[in-house]
RNA sequence: GGUACCAUAGCUCAGCUGGUAGAGCAAAGGACUGAAAAUCCUUGUGUCCCUGGUUCGAUUCCUGGUGGUACCA
């Protein structure tokens, strides 16, 4: 058993939400950099951690899927090959995938690197699995695809009210703090609900889980203006480099998560003979450039975040 | 060179007969516990091109200028 694994259980049941003595007896740090789609992480990734002797552990909910390369701007062969990568490319968009099982994965694999590292490096802009690793998600039922698209049915013939309405009478608290507004909200807590028997609230704990290592967020960032150009050229280049016919390929899977993905759909849009090529990609532009302000705002959470330029900034190490 | 039309938010434009302005898009800000590259919320002051004039009052009417577009030469 991994010493991390250890020494995690012993906190876990004596020191919940305190400091943890294993830094004291082996500093494990995980540095997660971070930053906005485009804006440069993955060549700077690999230069960190070569400096600091890591592998890559891959923050991207998807670059995991190995069907999409163009349009998620995987890194590059060589990228690849010039440090070992961890969740990248590694299951089929087929396969149903979710933070829960991501901050699982993770977590083990954290354990078993930290034994030979006293440093790792994660890299990637998906906040809810940054999330995941760092503080840990409470555990709920597992998702009931049925049960999931029922109430998307119901969402559909009934309207939000009748969901509310619903969530109200099973989760007044949660009632009381969600977005009401926002379907996926309400039908999540609805289907945590019944299928766990007890109010959404009483699980979502919204506090950060014990860990065995500390963790050190760098956000990489860049002056709005060139990250757009930077988004635009990069979205032209992805057309060039076949992004048209690798998303023709996913058009068989178009109504699964893992292509709700910007650069997919607005292409499936021109397929479908709804907008011209020149209309996707200019949708493909915009809809990039409202991702990246979206993770910028979600950075903005981590306190003592050190936030550094792409272009004049520069990271220390150790 | 002549004639006509146009000049209003970052862009495209609306603004009837004079009372200092409003849409779409773009954009900005925010939320976020198993769909998260997802999903949702909020946000419109700008020398109304410049200069003179008429008027109590001009983005609106008139003069001249500047720039643009079209047609004629």
């Amino acid at each position: 058993m991994p010493i991390a694994t250890l020494l995690r259980t012993e906190v876990t049941n004596k020191q919940q939400n305190t400091v943890f003595f294993t830094d004291l007896v082996a500093p494990k740090t995980l540095v997660v950099l971070m930053g906005p789609t485009g804006v440069g992480k993955t060549e700077l990734s690999i230069a960190l951690a070569q400096k600091i002797g890591s592998p890559i552990i891959s923050c991207d909910s998807r670059q995991l899927y190995r069907e999409l390369s163009v349009g998620v701007a995987r890194p590059t062969r060589e990228q690849l090959l010039a440090v070992p990568h961890y969740f990248i490319a590694d299951r089929s968009v087929q396969s149903y995938y979710s933070v829960g099982q991501y901050e699982q994965e993770a977590l083990a694999l954290l354990n078993e690197l930290f034994a030979q590292h006293s440093t790792l490096l994660m890299v990637g802009g998906s906040g809810l699995y940054i999330d995941a690793v760092c503080y840990g998600m409470d555990s709920m039922p597992a998702v009931n695809e049925e049960l999931r698209e029922t109430l998307m049915q119901r969402l559909r013939r009934e309207g939000m009210d009748s969901l509310r309405r619903e969530l109200q009478l099973l989760d007044p608290d949660y009632y009381s703090v969600v977005d009401v507004k926002n379907p996926m909200r309400v039908v999540r807590a609805l289907e945590v609900c019944l299928s766990a028997g007890k109010p959404f609230s009483e699980i979502r704990q919204n506090s950060p889980k014990p860990r065995s290592f500390s963790v050190r967020f760098i956000v990489l960032t860049r002056e709005r203006a060139a990250l757009y150009e930077r988004i635009n050229a990069r979205v032209d280049r992805m057309i060039e480099q076949g992004l048209p016919d690798e998303a023709r390929q996913m058009l068989p899977y178009r109504h699964l998560n893992a292509l709700k993905t910007v650069g997919y759909r607005e292409l499936f849009r021109h397929f479908d003979g709804e907008i011209s090529l020149s209309q996707a990609i200019d949708l493909i532009k915009r809809n990039t450039r409202r991702y990246a302000k979206r993770q910028l705002t979600w950075f903005g959470k981590y306190e003592g975040a050190e936030w550094v330029d792409a272009e004049r900034g520069a990271i220390s190490v150790d």
